[in-house]
Order: structure tokens, then sequence, then C-alpha cells
RNA sequence: GCUCUCGUAGUUUAAUGGAUAAAACAUCGGUUUGCGGUACCGACGCUCCAGGUUCGACUCCUGGCGAGAGCACCA
């Protein structure tokens, strides 16, 4: 439609012999100002020596019957043209939403690609951290936006099973005697070896020991604790990996990548890499970055050496691959210019191909206070445990059979939603109190819309309303220009790495919607247009459902 | 010190260079005996400062002030 517009309009501008100019046609701010507004004549009037209002008028006429969808132009503002559609554009796309049904909204910008991405990346032995959380969650946005696309998608996790974390861990296992297998004895370990490494001393000697072990894999005994706590620590992760809704296609851990890390590394020095002060490094500064050490003056690769090693097994995985996408935190955007840099050198012959670092922005608290009765830091889990046990109070009413299934699908909309709604790579202000009450702009009043759109179309059904596009109002509701906008918001949301921008049309829909419930009665058999009502509210449950889906939020039929 | 990002109602956030800067929370005031009040309607209230470019600037440029991040053998 878009595109329609604007062709025509160029046809129009050529016609009266104007230059082709840069002009664009969008959706205006407000409804009132017509679906689609374009500011050619605002763009164009200098050249032509006119005053923008009457090149607007001469366009309007000139326009007139050339694009059928459209009712009416008027010339607005200071030299806007804004466009009407017919009101039956707004009942066939009623019709074809509900035809499409999960089909609704995708597009094929990246049909037939293949996309590797890369987010959540975990410590073993550590709690999850809250920036693996959002990491997560932006990532398995991402990757869905890229599904809506066409994309064939490959999810990969890496984690990190080796280095001083988990000495850490090995260590105080040593020392508490904890069972390995149990997820709490890991973690007391961990805190364990990290105070005592903390403190420095001969413990802390202790524990660089062990990393070195570890690494050598000379000590069975080590080697055996630690086997036992990956093997806990995948379980943990694989539970918060579930609620979360998250799974991968590939998990490279870190222990895998360091050799063929370093053997690249070696094998290119002198040609990509070179010697500085005993250490193997790239010289960044010859396209405008910055040096980094790929392999320390003992010889042993780094995390930029084991980053190439990991590039090398990323692609043996998926050898067809159009794009590479890494989702880490903000403090890594100088980093992987780097590493890619590098990685283009390294591997000439897929320099051609698409990586991309999308970096996630840090996550604090409004109030100082970390409130959480223990006093305990916070971590990814403890907020998703406080999110689940809030949820459950709240749905103390509910109508569903399955109370603790509800609370975990509230809660990870509660969450994700309050990190969704934010621009992707802007620090996000977690608001505890806010994103637990569950009220206005929250992904519990997206579900909860959702849920209610499904009840009274039961109620409608049972009334003898069954939803139909045959007989619509004369004027189209106002949730009608919203909704065939989706598939547009999907695909920007894809093209700008911007998920907020589908968490903002789905608020913005929702409250339509409720405003169209407040004020329409959608069960009233004695409403000839009640079928279309429910026709429409079908289209706005269906829309919800698939761009919750876009988020990673699972849309409940009951609450 | 150098480089990058950011600065919008009391608070948390939106706004491809476009029309009266938009929501939510908070505050204040309402909601037809209601198809789910986790809802709806209304009021109050905002672009850090100084210049510049433009028909038009929260957006682009310059300078200041303030915050955060990154800058060689850590991960």
């Amino acid at each position: 439609m878009k595109d329609q517009i604007q062709s025509v309009i160029s046809e129009v501008l050529a016609d009266l012999g104007v230059e082709p100019v840069d002009f664009v046609v969008e959706h205006p701010g407000e409804l009132a100002h017509g679906d689609y507004a374009s500011n050619v004549a605002l763009v164009a009037a200098k050249q032509v020596g006119k005053a923008p209002r009457d090149l607007a008028a001469q366009l309007l006429v000139a326009l007139e019957g050339k694009l059928p969808e459209v009712e009416k132009v008027e010339v607005a503002g200071p030299g806007f043209l804004n466009f009407y559609l017919r009101r039956d554009f707004f009942r066939e796309k009623i019709t074809t939403i509900l035809e499409e049904g999960e089909q609704w909204g995708r597009n094929d910008t990246w049909k037939e690609k293949l996309v590797m991405i890369e987010y959540t990346s975990p410590n073993l032995f550590k709690p999850l951290h809250i920036g693996n959380l959002v990491g997560n969650i932006v990532g398995e946005s991402l990757s869905r936006l890229f599904e809506l696309a066409g994309a064939n998608v490959k999810r990969f996790n890496y984690p990190s099973d080796i280095g001083m974390s988990v000495a850490k861990a090995v260590w105080g296992m040593q020392k508490t005697g904890g069972d390995p297998s149990d997820i709490q004895a890991l973690g007391e370990a961990y805190r364990t070896g990290n105070a005592a490494f903390e403190e420095g001393g001969a413990e802390k000697d202790e524990i660089v020991a062990i990393n070195k072990a570890l690494y050598a894999g000379s000590d069975e005994t080590l080697n055996t604790l630690r086997e036992q706590g990956i093997a806990t620590s995948k379980r943990r992760l694989q539970e918060l990996l579930d609620v979360l809704d998250t799974s991968f296609d590939h998990e490279l851990p870190e222990s895998l990548v360091s050799g063929p890390g370093q053997a690249l590394v070696e094998e290119h020095t002198g040609a990509v890499f070179e010697q500085s002060d005993g250490a193997v490094v790239y010289k960044g500064e010859k396209i405008g970055l910055h040096t980094r050490v790929f392999l320390n003056s003992e010889g042993l690769p780094t995390y930029e050496a084991k980053d190439i090693g990991h590039f090398k097994l990323k692609h043996e995985a998926e050898p067809s691959w159009d794009a590479s996408v890494i989702v880490t935190g903000i403090e890594q955007a100088e980093y992987f210019k780097v590493i890619f840099a590098a990685i283009k050198e390294v591997f000439p012959d897929l320099s051609e191909r698409q990586l991309e670092h999308v970096a996630t922005g840090f996550l604090t608290l409004t109030t100082g206070k970390m409130s959480s009765r223990k006093g305990n830091v916070l971590t990814g889990e403890s907020l998703l445990e406080e999110m689940q046990e809030a949820a459950r109070e709240r749905a103390s009413e509910t109508r569903t059979d399955n109370l603790d299934e509800l609370a975990e699908q509230v809660a990870v909309a509660a969450l994700k939603y309050q990190i969704l709604k934010h621009n992707v790579g802007s620090n996000i202000v977690f608001d505890k109190e806010k994103a637990l009450s569950f009220e206005g702009d929250s992904g519990p009043y997206l579900q909860y819309t959702h849920a209610r759109i499904i009840s009274v179309l039961e109620k409608a059904a049972q009334a003898g309303v069954d939803a139909s596009t045959q007989l619509a109002p004369p004027q189209p509701y106002e949730i009608e220009k919203l909704l065939y906008r989706f598939p547009e918001v999907i695909e920007e949301a894809l093209n700008e790495r911007a998920p907020h921008n589908v968490t903002g049309f789905l608020t913005e829909l929702a409250g339509a919607f409720n405003t169209f419930y407040a004020q329409e009665k959608i069960a009233d058999a004695t409403d000839k247009f009640a079928p279309y009502k429910a026709a429409v509210a079908g289209a706005v449950q269906q829309t919800l459902q698939n761009g919750l889906w876009a988020l990673g939020i699972k849309a409940p039929d009951k609450m």
C-alpha cells in the first residue's frame, strides 16, 4: 500500500515536470491525520518555487482516481497530503487476518537465509547473571523476528565451562565437601571459593593452580569434580531456559574453542597478528580501532583467540550461514569490532558474510534498595523467582486450572516486557514495584487483554453471535486502523533490531481494544453488527498472540 | 587523558528531520445494576545549557555542563 502511494506520487510529480525528490510516505502520528501521509509537497516546494500548500493542492487534483484503495486525500497542516483508505480495505484486512491465523504478520525479507544467532552465554558454576538474562530475552526475540522474516535460524549458546570461576567452585567443593550434584551446594562452593580468592594469599594461589590443572586436564579428581559440577549447572540452566521458552540448536562451550583459537592465531602470526612485548596482538589502529592481545606472553590464548576458534567451530557447524549475530552486553561493543576485523582477515573467503554484534544495555534497579529479604545480590535467577512469587499471589482469583503454569507465564511476560520495551542498547532501569504491579504498560496487561477477548468470543458464540465480516458498519473502528499495520511493525522491528517497536505497537493495540470493548457490546445477538465486532475482536486476539510470540511471551487463554 | 554512548513530564520510557512531543506509574476527579475493574474516561505536567544548519530540530553540526562504558596480556 505504502509503496503504491509512493510510486503513484512519483508518477504524478513526473507528469507535472517536477524533478524527482526524496519524500516519504508514512503513517501519521495521529489517526485523525489519515492512514498515510506524505511530505512530498514540503520537500518539492522550493524547487518548484511554490508555497507547499499550493503544490499540495495541485498534487491532490492530479492524484484524483489514481489510487483505488484511497477514499479521499486532504491537504493539511503546512502542506502534508493525508490519505484516507476505503472502508472496505479495513474490512478485507480483518478477513485476511482471520484467514492467515498464525501466519499473520510474517514477511519474506530473510527468506531462504540462514542466520546464526548467539545469546545468553552463561557462566556455568555461577548463577545466571542479570546480563545473561537480558541477553537471553533480547536474543530470543530477535531470533523469532528473524524466523517471522522467513529465515532459518540457528540458536547458539556459548557457556563458559572452564576458567577462574570454575576453579573457584572446584576449590570450594573440596573445601566444603558439598555434593557436586546438588545445585545449592555448588552455589555455596562457588561463593566459598570466590571469597577465598578475593582475600588473596595462599588460597588464591591454590585456586590459580587448580585453574591451570583443569586446563591441562592433569588431575583426575579435579576433572571429575568439574564434570559433575558442569552437569549440575547445565541441569539448572535448562530449567531456567525452559521457563524462558528458549532452546538452542548448538552449544559450543568455552573449553572446546581454546585449542582451535590458539592454532589459528599462531598460524596467522606475521600476516594478521604480530608480536609485541612478548604477546601476540592484533593492531586495530590500522582501521581506527585499538590493539588487543590474542595470545599472552605465556603463549596462552586470551578470550580474543578463543573467539577466533569459536567462530571457526560455528562456521563448521552451519557452513552455509548468511549472517552471524552475537548478542552481549554493550561493554563488549568495541571488543567485537576488533574481533570481527581480525576474523575477516583470518577468513578472507568469509569476509563478505554478515557479522553483527547486538549490544544490550545495563540493567539497574530504580530505588537503591535491593529489597530481597535475604539481602543477596540481584541475579537473573532471583529476579525471575521474585516475579513468579508476585504472579502467584496476584493470580489467586484465576480462571485457569493450572496456577503454577499461569504464574510462570505471567512472571515471564512481566519480566520480558519490562526489558523489551526499551530500545536495545540503552540502559534499563528496572522498576521492580511497577513490574510486579502488572498494571498499565506491562506484559500481563497484554495477556489479560488477550484472555479477555477469548472469553468474550466464547460468550458471543453462546449468544449465537458468530464472527463474520459480511456486514460492516459504515465507519471503520479505530482499532481497525491499527491492525493492518502489524506486518510492517514486525518487519521494521527486525530491520532496526528493535523489539521495542513490537511492545509499543501491542500496547497501543491492546489499549485501543479495551476502549473499543468499553464502547461496543460484542455478545449481543440483537445487534446486526455484532458478528463484525466479533471478527474484529478475533483479529485483535490473533495479532496479540502473534505479537507476543515475537517477544517470547506466552498468550494464555485464561488468566 | 583519548574514544564512544546517553541527557525528554515528579518517576520509568516512546517519538525514519515533520503537524498540538506520546504512553504508563504517581497525584487529583470520575465510570451508564458490568460480554472479565490486571479495565475504561478526564485533569495536572516535559525536550540539560548556548549557538548554528533547515520551510521545519528531541532528532543533524559546534561548544559547554552532567552520567555511563571502553581503551594490551582479566573474563
